[in-house]
DNA sequence: CTAGATGCAAATCGTTTGCACCAAT
DNA sequence: ATTGGTGCAAACGATTTGCATCTAG
């Protein structure tokens, strides 16, 4: 984990911006929360805990910052506020899509691809250049979906 | 066209509400601008047209009803504002699925449903039961992308 | 020293709400 | 008359920005 704080830190570095403490506090708390989804506000209250003089400006300004050099990536679930993760970039375009359940707002993360096949059809079809997608998937999960429900 | 109107006033009326003057011009405005994706502003906008009197909160209100009764359809393409298609529910889930324009920011919409073995791979894989589904693709489209220009 | 980084408060922007008035049953 | 519909302005919540200060190279 040590190495990706370095490997941003490099990366901001060759474009003139530092890696001050408190971005590093704004990266870990994206770090140590791979699988949730914060939002800027949620990042700055985990930030506070260590940086107690932390702004929330700040924060903002520092996702953004991460989110132009695509380190983290910001979503929307519907709910008014953006939320950030960790973005892997595995170098063909983000492959996250989301589970997210409309009775209890829980988000799962599909990690896995599924959309190789439509990419190329959209390609062909619409003559149209893939660089990213998002799938939000809206249902209810297994815990609020019992068995012998139905909806 | 008129058609669609009666249907609505329908929906609405056997659920104690009124099809007035301003709802039907914002209505109006939907259905003659299917193919775009109108923010709430810009409704308010092409309603004032034909009724110079009307309020933005009326605007407001009124797609928050028709979003109620699925007759339209509220998405985001990450600009900060909410978008409104008339919505077709075909009965099994929403399927409108929009190729963005990273360059342009033309959006392209896509009708055909191609997510429908995903849908069952989900289902199983994750005990999860789909209700909707939401899918982006960012690119570029053909005007922005020439055929000698690589990105 | 100089430019970027930061905190704070004010500003912004899309959206919502309170309230008084209007319209239709 | 009663209930829902509407305009206006104020309120709101997330995010951004102006500015003075701080800090690292």
């Amino acid at each position: 984990m040590r190495g990706v704080i370095g490997e941003v830190e490099e990366k901001l570095r060759s474009n003139e911006y530092k890696m001050t403490p408190k971005r590093e506090y704004v990266l870990r708390v994206l770090l140590e929360n791979k699988d949730k989804h914060l939002s800027a506000e949620e990042v700055y209250n985990l930030v506070k805990i260590k940086a107690p003089d932390v702004g929330l400006a700040t924060v903002y300004r520092t996702l953004e910052l991460f989110s132009s050099f695509d380190i983290i990536h910001s979503m929307d679930f519907g709910d008014g506020r953006k939320r950030y993760e960790f973005g892997v970039d595995n170098g063909d375009g983000h492959r996250h899509h989301h589970l997210i359940c409309v009775q209890c707002g829980k988000i799962i993360e599909m990690n896995e691809d599924l959309l190789e096949d439509l990419e190329e059809r959209v390609n062909r079809t619409y003559n149209f250049t893939i660089s990213d997608h998002e799938l939000k998937i809206f249902g209810r999960c297994s815990e609020c979906m019992p068995k012998n429900k139905k909806e």
